[in-house]
DNA sequence: AACGCCCATTGCAAATATTGCAACGCCGGA
DNA sequence: TCCGGCGTTGCAATATTTGCAATGGGCGTT
């Protein structure tokens, strides 16, 4: 509806790919060098775009900071951390919090092993939608049409000979999941690796978010970590349970106000 | 220079502090509601802002990616990585990497101490700039004319007793950092948390990043910490000279490429 | 259950901001 | 020193955005 926001909003994904030149970014674009360069200064006004000393744009830093924020603003996460912590410490296994939204599953929440054995994942990253038992679960609980799209249109990589082969396969998978009300990922992502989830409902009963447990074999046979399902269900429902209960969404009106400076950490 | 995109790119923090309604944001934004609904729309398309059930604003998740696809992207940080992990593995404690732009330091990466003691900080937050040592060795380097304006313009909040009190102090602090080569916070964040810092520097030997060995007291007592520091020097020396070494700088040429996908994780 | 209010949404016309072009100036390489 | 490439800016035409007012839908109230 707005070309000229919508043709610098493009410039974001582009960049994510790597740091590109003034009009690297404009023929892409489709547009003169001279409008690249007016759609990126406001971008590096606001710090979404960095200038390289050498002239090369890239994405900034003021996007970590801003995606952090809004992490930390999330109130799902806000009432589950507590409970993901205590979850981590009963099993000492590692802990995922996730979200679904416009085609992405992102973890928004972890908290690590005890074990040496540490799985590489990160907060913020996108989660493999297709084998993820968190991402299982929150699709699952789209309404029928919008699953079968999404399932359509989505990519079957296989990661491993247990990963969801197709979209018939997984849409039977969220069927399975839909119906039992939790989800298991064993070897579909990494061989060696197996996960148990459930859904954290929200105040309308639709599935906020998910939670999963997650732990290699080596650590845990699979169906150890299955024998774990009834503690992480009983979390993911006292997370809903919180989560329906106080609705304490800070109403904020309008006029410029203070932001109380959060507190911060250190190096 | 293009008001549109500048209007358009204020909703972001604005909508960091919080949920807003469409016309909170018209209001803060000083327009008429419809012309922030025509901004507010291909910001939710591309899926930096989502739109709630209930019709209010938040940041979208899609920025968590974005911000997670650039920093995976930033060359020092994938160089560092692997000597963060040996440094960590060598001392137990917790390893940061920081970066400065545009007025924030933030930390790009981090790896966990061993230790149960952890601290409370995370990738892409801003760091405690008046007195976390990666900020002052940051800092330190930059020009003295513009050290010195960013140190007028800083707020210094009273962590602890032993917070840098005001822009002289810091600008002294920053000085004798930029001398020795190498930066403490010796409880200025918390009072009982240690850190000692060393520069990761650029080819064109500039400050790039910077690392830090972080560690409370009950693990490590200050002395101790700083006795690491030969250590920490010799890991950011080493970073230093590799980021100097190889400039790949990945020429990515005009056209819609296809981005290989990266191998993900698991929930 | 019906009413009324509030809020998001859209058509339209005026006006303003954006676009592409071409010329300029700068830096680095030959 | 000259040449070439690249980023940058002035300008005029144009397309786009803007504010207004009217519409429609959802929700709480009476």
């Amino acid at each position: 509806m707005s070309q000229t926001v919508d043709r610098a909003l493009t410039v974001l994904p582009l960049l994510a790919e790597g740091p590109a030149t003034l009009d690297q970014v404009a023929r892409r674009l489709g547009v003169h060098k001279s409008t690249a360069l007016r759609l990126l200064r406001p971008l590096c006004d606001h710090g979404l775009v960095y200038r390289r000393p050498d002239q090369r744009y890239r994405l900034g830093a003021r996007l970590f900071s801003l995606a952090q924020e809004a992490m930390e603003s999330l109130d799902v996460r806000e009432i589950a951390h507590p409970h993901l912590l205590r979850l981590n410490a009963e099993t000492g296994h590692t802990v995922h919090l996730a979200v679904y939204e416009e085609d992405e599953v992102v973890y928004i929440d972890k908290v690590d092993s005890r074990y040496p054995v540490r799985m590489y994942s990160r907060i913020g990253r996108p989660v493999a939608i297709t084998v993820a038992a968190v991402a299982k679960l929150l699709l699952a609980d789209l309404p029928e049409d919008e699953r079968r799209a999404l399932a359509e249109r989505l990519d079957y990589p296989k990661y491993t000979p247990h990963s969801t082969p197709d979209a018939p396969a997984f849409l039977a998978e969220l069927a399975r999941v839909r119906e039992q009300g939790w989800a298991t990922d064993l070897g579909g992502h990494e061989e060696s690796i197996n996960c148990v989830a459930a859904p954290v409902r929200g105040p309308d009963g639709r599935v906020a978010a998910a939670m999963s447990l997650s732990a290699p074999n080596v650590v845990v046979g699979a169906d150890a970590l299955v024998g774990l399902l009834p503690q992480v269900r009983r979390t993911a429902e006292a997370v809903s349970a919180e989560y329906c209960g106080r609705r304490t969404e800070p109403d904020r009106t309008a006029g410029p106000d203070e932001h109380s400076d959060e507190h911060e950490e250190r190096p």
